[in-house]
DNA sequence: GATGTGACGCCAC
DNA sequence: CGTGGCGCCACAT
């Protein structure tokens, strides 16, 4: 467990419910700016049990950068905390983010 | 080392 | 808006 996975989940796990961040905010958060890649890489290795909130990370434009069924998946869990969002991806009701 | 590949970000056009 | 290019970092070839 490196350093800057410790840090990451414990900031993702402090994301209330309802609230948004990008992967960009998350790595800056941890203290490692510049690493919005590797949060992508580290949260795609999370266990699919997993308790932490990782569908309440979304990309600087907005959008799902999931695709498929995890696109579809990251979608409902979002729809069961309020936040709408479309066919692309793109969130609608846009004034959750958390920072 | 060199190269390719991502759940990314930012700036220009 | 959509695209393209370049920067960034860890990891597998």
């Amino acid at each position: 467990m490196t350093q800057f996975e410790q840090s990451l989940y414990n900031i993702l796990a402090v994301i209330p419910k309802g609230k948004l961040c990008s992967y960009g905010q998350l790595a800056k958060q941890c203290g490692y700016p510049n690493h919005a890649r590797h949060v992508g890489k580290t949260l795609s290795k999370l266990p699919k049990d997993t308790k932490l909130p990782w569908f309440r990370v979304i990309n600087a434009q907005g959008k799902i950068s999931l695709t498929g069924d995890s696109f579809l998946r990251q979608k409902e869990r979002l729809a069961t905390e309020g936040i709408e969002v479309n066919e692309q991806g793109k969130i609608v009701n846009f004034r959750h983010y958390l920072w």
